[in-house]
RNA sequence: GCCCAGGUGGUGGAAUUGGUAGACACGCAGGACUUAAAAUCCUGUGGCUGAAUAAGCCGUACGGGUUCGAUUCCCGUCCUAGGCACCA
């Protein structure tokens, strides 16, 4: 614990300790460390995998396993941990075999910069940050199987992703069958027929040859060309290269054109790189996400990174050329307004495509298009820049001339990196034809006296030859059927999914198991595997710009062969791991299909938003793979998913005047507009209710030490506001004081009680009293001051039955549907009725603490104990409602009058319309309302309202 | 710019299918117990008018609509957070 925290806590600890015995007294910190002990002797978390005999359903509850920082845990990270244990162990009392483990996300960036900054081997300080981790989450009370823990970082476990990495790289994607196929099969056509007819996903630029040319290439072409069709490839590739990093990076680690981890600016680099075929599963990762319980927020982000469009491709011939070019296009319907055609500066056409007197203006402009830099073309989208190549193309259906372009809006990588300008349509098209004074074609009715016709994009459309007068969508598939007949083109589907690049020039991740020969990479054999990590002297690039793996000494297969020297991203380990936990220690096989086919898919997975196009994506993918190569029974391994929200930091806010050191409370300082004021952040445990303890806050600043307070009614107030919580704004609350202080049941309900589970919300220390209060109050209605139990066999009241009851209905509804906020104060309220009512039933007692169990296991233990229970309440039957507990005679009907309630009145059940209308007319408050006036109707809903219309 | 989620007291939030808006909790105010404090318990607490624990008016971002009845459904506007962003 921080040393000012220390003393804080001490206070604490010393008035919660004070006059009882630990026996009389709620006392979390000793409970909750007995219960721990025991829950770890007893192996109580342990699970098994069952016999098929048994009839006890399974349940897997995952959380996303974290990459432990050297900062620890905040009170924020265990916020979905919390909520899956719930569900996990709610699950246990229903009578699942419940899976819920845990594990680390070891190897990353972190660990290894600050290998590179001071020498520290990253295997010693991620093991040091894993032990702080574990050390923490212990104490929180979860029920996870520790006998499963993974760690993606030790050889026992990336010897599987290197074995994965191998099914990829001797798998190829068969279009026909839709799915990905061992390599054999590929190699079987090639030496019947070339490559020729195969459908297959696969490089851009395969050169095609027949079966003879294959059986004459050496080992190392036929590398090469099959290169072109593993679903894990090595190809030149631009990248995103991040110089500070010293490394390429993914998509979805690049973002606005700095790194998403340090922020380092990122630049476009033509690199040889090993990829994975990820775009050869664009579709079915898109259908896919019809088949699980996602929340669409997160379905719709994976939607619109896979970005399907559905349009055409069509032929546009060069005059005096032989040279056609193919556009993409969702609008085809638009073909009547091209005015022009533009191609990427990237193009390799572009020099057979313009005309001598262009030459060296077009050089110019693609030179300096090239040069800018991604985060350049990014900055200033709105700047519109281009040059005439010269020449001229033909629109298919009109006949027509149109001049060719080259302009930086066109992007290589998507569609065929030509667009067709009809800017009377397109925004950016528009806004190029503007710029260069280019003819502006209106086709859409209604646009012609537009300022700028593309505000108007559907409707009819005119000066379109044969599809005048006709909507979109029926324009699109007229002018598809033309082209298709006129062997100009065909329908086409697109998508934005790029393929991912898979290595990285750092030291801290798995090796790729490949060597090289003749040039042409090799996999090992599954017998070497794992390929271990080699010791290297520093842990930075080598001095010429290879990567740190490069400075290894006689690290060479068989001696005598070039290892790999890029190791796998972050994703890698993390995108089967929910595989592994199932056949932890598993070692012949990563896992074995019958635990896999036993353990299914994950029931719940529980884990932050942000890896939305990231892990979620790529394990998705592997775990297609996997199944397309018959080692899963599944397609999709995450059956139901929920983000949980951040916890936000609420930071606290004092204010200093400019000229002078004097801090203002709060609200004087708003009274006060002649002073100008400087804001600061203060660490909130120097603050309690918004109030700074000063003398703790001078010791904390020492150079505010004869500074000035201005106190409000003897107290300094705060402002305060919510922001990330973040060492940096003095705002981070770490777990650890909270239990040290409240316990961990409390720190449970607290996470849960704060609001719903999905919400961003901040965390505010003191509204812990609350839960920490009910605790207290439940351990006093069971437990006397001479630490006796309270609570005798006895038959339940009506009431105190009622109040079990409704209870029960309420947790198991809204665990059901994941509300676990509501849960809590359901609690609340049970309790508070039944110590209205002096309920001291055991029965009672025992069935809430079972309820209460997933929440706060440790008090429901002791006091399960206490209650005289020798065994664990652990697996005790959740319980059952029983509705006829809850009967009533009749209702206490609201009686409303024009929709505003104005009356109540008791009706017996069965009660008639008529009768009720009758009895309500006659209350005095509805005559009083009435007064005279004529009643034009009456609504009676039973169990809901009475309504009365004057 | 596009896509998506949301906007309810001083604060976190509740109201599951359109049916008593503000449950539960924090905070605050007052009281009891105590030498005192802590802890505990009790009472009050959306705003306005009012002496009132009489009565009424207003009120779920804002403006309309549908309905006997709208926090909930529909249309428009504003704001906040997230995602995407020359994707043709």
């Amino acid at each position: 614990m921080q040393p000012r925290l220390q003393k804080l806590h001490e206070c604490f600890t010393q008035t919660h300790q004070s006059e009882y015995s630990k026996d009389m007294e709620y006392s979390p910190a000793d409970l909750e460390a007995k219960w721990q002990a025991y829950w770890q002797t007893h192996k109580k978390y342990e699970v098994r995998e069952l016999e098929e005999s048994s009839t006890k359903p399974k349940y897997y509850a995952l959380d996303m396993f974290p990459y432990p920082s050297g900062a620890g845990l905040h009170v924020g990270h265990p916020l979905g941990y919390i909520a899956s244990d719930v569900v996990a162990r709610y699950k246990r009392h229903s009578g699942y075999n419940v899976l819920h483990p845990m594990g680390f996300d070891a190897f990353g960036l972190p660990a290894e910069q600050y290998a590179i900054d001071t020498g520290q081997h990253p295997a010693i300080t991620t093991a040091q940050n894993i032990e702080t981790y574990k050390k923490q989450l212990k104490k929180i009370g979860f029920s996870y199987d520790w006998a499963r823990e993974v760690i993606t970082a030790e050889p026992s476990y990336y010897k599987w992703t290197q074995w994965i990495f191998m099914q990829l790289f001797q798998a190829w994607y068969n279009q026909d069958a839709q799915k990905a196929e061992p390599i054999a099969s590929l190699i079987a056509i090639f030496e019947q027929e070339g490559n020729k007819n195969v459908r297959a996903a696969h490089n851009e630029q395969t050169p095609v040859f027949s079966a003879q040319d294959w059986a004459s290439f050496d080992e190392a072409q036929k590398a090469m060309l099959l290169l072109n069709y593993r679903l894990t490839y090595l190809a030149e590739a631009v990248v995103n290269w991040c110089p500070a990093l010293g490394s390429v990076l993914a998509n979805d680690e690049v973002k606005d054109g700095f790194s998403e981890r340090g922020g380092h600016p990122v630049e476009r680099k033509k690199m040889k790189q090993w990829m994975m075929r990820l775009t050869a599963y664009a579709e079915r990762l898109l259908e896919g996400l019809n088949h699980i319980d996602w929340s669409d927020a997160l379905k719709d982000i994976q939607r619109n990174w896979i970005g399907k469009s559905l349009g055409a491709e069509l032929a546009f011939k060069v005059e005096h050329n032989n040279l056609e070019l193919t556009v993409f296009t969702t609008r085809i319907d638009t073909i009547f307004g091209v005015t022009f055609i533009s191609v990427a500066p990237e193009s390799e056409l572009i020099s057979q495509l313009t005309a001598p007197a262009q030459a060296q203006q077009v050089a110019d402009y693609v030179q300096k298009a090239k040069n800018r830099s991604e985060r350049e073309r990014q900055a200033d989208v709105k700047t519109v820049s281009g040059a005439f190549l010269g020449t001229y193309a033909i629109n298919p259906f009109t006949g027509e001339q149109v001049p060719i372009w080259v302009a930086d809006y066109v992007l290589s990588g998507y569609g065929t990196g030509v667009v067709m300008g009809v800017p009377a349509a397109d925004e950016r098209d528009h806004r190029f034809a503007k710029h260069f004074g280019l003819p502006i074609r209106c086709i859409i009715e209604g646009t012609e006296d537009l300022a700028n016709p593309t505000e108007k994009k559907t409707g009819c459309l005119i000066n379109s030859g044969f599809l005048n007068g006709l909507h979109q969508t029926e324009a699109i598939q007229k002018a598809v059927d033309f082209i298709q007949k006129k062997g100009l083109g065909q329908g086409k589907i697109n998508y934005k999914l790029r393929d991912a690049v898979f290595g990285r020039q750092r030291y801290w991740g798995e090796p790729i198991p490949v060597y090289y020969k003749n040039g042409a990479p090799f996999l090992l054999d599954e017998a070497s595997l794992p390929l271990v990590l080699p010791e290297i002297d520093q842990f930075k690039p080598t001095e010429s710009g290879e990567p740190p793996l490069a400075r290894a000494k006689s690290w060479e297969h068989q001696g005598q062969y070039a290892y790999e020297h890029t190791t796998m991203p972050g994703w890698a380990g993390s995108s089967w791991y929910f595989l592994r936990y199932m056949d932890a220690h598993n070692q012949n096989t990563f896992v074995s299909k019958k635990k896999a086919d036993y353990w299914g898919q994950v029931d719940l997975y529980m884990g932050g938003a942000e890896h939305a196009t990231g892990h979620l994506l790529y394990s998705r993918f592997w775990n297609l793979v996997l199944f397309d190569l018959g080692y899963l029974s599944h397609a999709e391994p995450f059956k139901k998913l929920i983000n949980q929200g951040m916890i936000q930091g609420r930071s606290s806010l004092v204010y200093k005047r400019r000229d002078a050191d004097i801090f203002v409370s709060y609200k004087l300082r708003q009274a006060d507009t002649a002073n100008d004021y400087q804001e600061l952040h203060v660490d909130v445990s120097l603050v309690s209710n918004d109030l700074l303890n000063v003398e703790a806050f001078k010791k904390w600043r020492p150079e505010y030490e004869s500074a000035e307070f201005v106190l409000d009614n003897g107290k300094f107030e705060c402002n305060w506001q919510v922001e990330k919580m973040s060492k940096r704004w003095y705002n981070v609350v770490n777990p650890d004081d909270v239990i040290a202080r409240y316990g961990a049941d409390a720190l449970r309900l607290y996470e849960m009680f704060l609001g719903p589970l999905e919400y961003s919300k901040p965390w505010d220390t003191s509204g812990i009293d609350g839960v920490s209060r009910f605790l207290r109050k439940l351990w006093r209605s069971c437990i006397g001051r001479e630490g006796e139990c309270l609570v005798a066999e006895a038959e339940a009241t009506e009431k105190e039955n009622k109040i079990l009851h409704t209870l029960i209905k309420r947790v198991r509804e809204d665990l059901d549907r994941f509300s676990f906020n509501t849960v809590v104060s359901s609690y609340m309220i049970a309790l508070n009725e039944l110590n209205a009512l002096e309920c001291k039933n055991k029965m009672v007692f025992e069935q809430f603490l079972i309820l209460l169990s997933p929440f706060a296991p440790h008090i429901a233990e002791e006091l399960w104990q206490r209650l005289g229970h020798s065994e664990s309440i652990l697996d005790e039957p959740f319980p059952i409602f029983e509705a006829k507990y809850l009967a009533e005679s009749g209702f206490e009907y609201p009686v409303s009058i024009n929709g505003k309630m104005r009356a109540s009145i008791w009706l017996a059940n069965g009660v008639s319309a008529e009768e009720a209308q009758i009895k309500t007319l006659a209350l005095e408050k509805v005559q009083a309302w009435l007064d005279g006036k004529a009643l034009k109707k009456c609504i009676f809903v039973p169990n809901k309202i009475i309504n009365l219309v004057i």
